[in-house]
Order: structure tokens, then C-alpha cells, then sequence
DNA sequence: TTGAATGCAAACGCTTTGCACTCGG
DNA sequence: CCGAGTGCAAAGCGTTTGCATTCAA
């Protein structure tokens, strides 16, 4: 019955300062920046700073991430960004097409910064996802939907694991 | 987050009354309980009441289901089982391969009574899965995967819509 | 008798939400 | 000044765990 309630703290209100951050930013930095939001400006997503520091790590190649990996490369990066700020705007790159959801394990989703159709090669041991781009894969016959519905996308997930 | 979809029951139970009535007795019961039994023990699983109850429901026929729904079938029958013992159950049962987990979507976990490998239909709108026998489906080409990795399983996911 | 199984509640991990604060146009 | 964006804490939800009780061999 009795709840032990952890007593609740008093923080301060959390203050960044505003503009701090850019130390010696090279030119390649700034280039990097620039398409990152390009890329927002052309997807409809307001270029915050948040944004933009997720967006240089999600956009830069290729790559698989939870959002609580993203949560600990910011920390480790100088730019730490709120859970709250990250699972929302992972949510919105999904909407606007920026970045495609996978879920393959039940913990948790993993973020593909390849938004077009691809498949998967999926470590079942380490969880380790390798993109397999669509044209690498044929599937050439599967059954009709059932009615009244139509086939919207076919994935294939290949598991893998050490060779014996 | 709302989406309590329900997997299509499988009116195959022909044996039934149209109303689904539980019936007291019944040799057909009795020989399903009998058939469940031995399925676990096959299997080298102890048959406690509980199990076999849940087995009754999982092992009927092929039948995609959530931990909470089973909870609730249970409940809905005259024999609750508790959440737990209902989890430590699925997880038992696909241990012993008498189960298969399904990960398609993030929020929960569903339970396939048809271990062997085939594949998916999945409506993207309710969650509903639908079975394809691995025979129906054809994959002709794909990459060699990673090095010192092998190909364990080759499953294919067809994303399904209401047609327009 | 004794280890396995069960069940309740509390704990847990990931994700979402409520709401006050901040920012930039 | 205002609406969009951010961040903290708390809530939510599915799942797991700790542990006392019950069951079955």
C-alpha cells in the first residue's frame, strides 16, 4: 500500500546559454551544417539548434540508432539534448520522411537514417543491422493480399549469426 | 496508441455451437486437453493447469496473440491466470519451441502458434498479421552476408493497406 | 519433503505527456 | 507579443523480478 515516494528535489531551472557553443568550427563544420539544414528547410522542419545537432549525427552516413544512443553521443558530444527533445524529434524526422523506424527487437526502435526501401541483415546475436539495398534482393513471387487490400511494401529481414 | 487489435478469430472450430458456448463436458474436450498434454510433454514441459489452459488457446489452430490478450481470454474463460505466470509461460513455450516471437511492431510482442519459418502479411493500419506459408513466397537473390556471418532465416514482411 | 510453479505487487526500461520556460520572428 | 520549440519530472505501458505461498512428485 504504502508508496515510499522518493522526496522530490528542488533543481534549478536549467539554463544553456544561448549561443555558446560554436568553438573553432572548421570549414567543413560549416559546410556540414549547411546541408543539415538544407535538408530541414526542405523537409519542412524548423532548423533549431537541437535539430541540427541530431541531424549531423543521424544524417552523416548511413547508420542504425536508438534514441537512446543518440541521447548518450550528444552527452558526449559538448551538446546534450533532452530525451524529450530527442524522442520528439525523431518522431517528427520520421513523419516528414527524414529517417525510417525499425523494429526488429521488442527493447527498442532503431532509426535508419536510409529512408528508402532497403532490406536488412540482422545479427541476432549483437543486434547489429547491415543495410541491403533493394535492387540486391529479389523476391519474385508471393501470394496475393487478401481482399480489398494491396501490397504496400515488401521487406525482407535476414538473420544472421557467427558462422560455426 | 490505440490500436487493441484483436487477431481474427478462426472460426474452424466446427465442432462448436455457433454461440461458442463452453460446454461442460465434452469428449472433444477432453482430447483437445489430452492433445495439449502431451504437446508439453513432447516438449519437456511440466503440464501445470495453467499451462495447459494457455496451451487450449495458443495451440488451437494458427493464431497471432499478445501477452494482454491471452491475459484477457483467460479472464474472459473461467480460469485467470496471472500476468505473470502468463510471461513466464510465452517465454517458456518459444524457449521450447512450441512458440514463435513476432516483432513488427514497437509496443507489444505477439505470439505465433506456427513455429516453423514462413512469412507475414501485415496491415499497417490495424496490426493485424496473416500467415504466408513459406512455399508461397520466393526469394531468388540475396548478398552474401558479412564476413564470417551466416544466413540463419530469410523473412519476408508485406506491408499491406486498404486498397484505394 | 522439497524443488518447481504460481501470483501478487513492486520494480524496470523505454517512451510519452503535462506544463512552465525560452526563443525567435 | 505570440506560437513553436525545449526540457524537466511524472506518468504510462508492456514486461520482468522478488518473494511468499501453493502444488505436485
Amino acid at each position: 500500500m504504502s508508496n515510499i515516494k522518493i522526496p522530490p528535489p528542488r533543481p534549478e531551472t536549467r539554463r544553456r546559454s544561448p549561443t555558446g557553443e560554436p568553438r573553432s568550427l572548421g570549414a567543413s563544420e560549416a559546410v556540414e551544417r549547411q546541408r543539415v539544414r538544407a535538408r530541414l528547410l526542405n523537409a519542412g522542419v524548423a532548423p533549431t539548434i537541437q535539430r541540427l545537432e541530431i541531424g549531423r549525427i543521424v544524417f552523416r552516413g548511413p547508420i542504425h540508432i536508438s534514441a537512446d544512443e543518440l541521447h548518450q553521443k550528444l552527452e558526449a558530444s559538448s551538446f546534450p539534448v533532452s530525451r524529450a527533445t530527442i524522442y520528439n524529434t525523431l518522431k517528427l524526422f520520421v513523419e516528414k520522411g527524414l529517417l525510417r523506424e525499425i523494429v526488429v527487437s521488442a527493447e527498442r526502435v532503431y532509426y535508419d537514417s536510409t529512408t528508402d526501401l532497403h532490406h536488412h541483415f540482422y545479427d541476432v546475436e549483437t543486434g547489429e543491422l547491415t543495410d541491403i539495398p533493394a535492387e540486391e534482393v529479389t523476391v519474385t513471387r508471393f501470394p496475393p493480399p487478401p481482399a480489398h487490400m494491396t501490397a504496400d511494401e515488401v521487406e525482407v529481414l535476414i538473420r544472421i549469426r557467427k558462422s560455426a
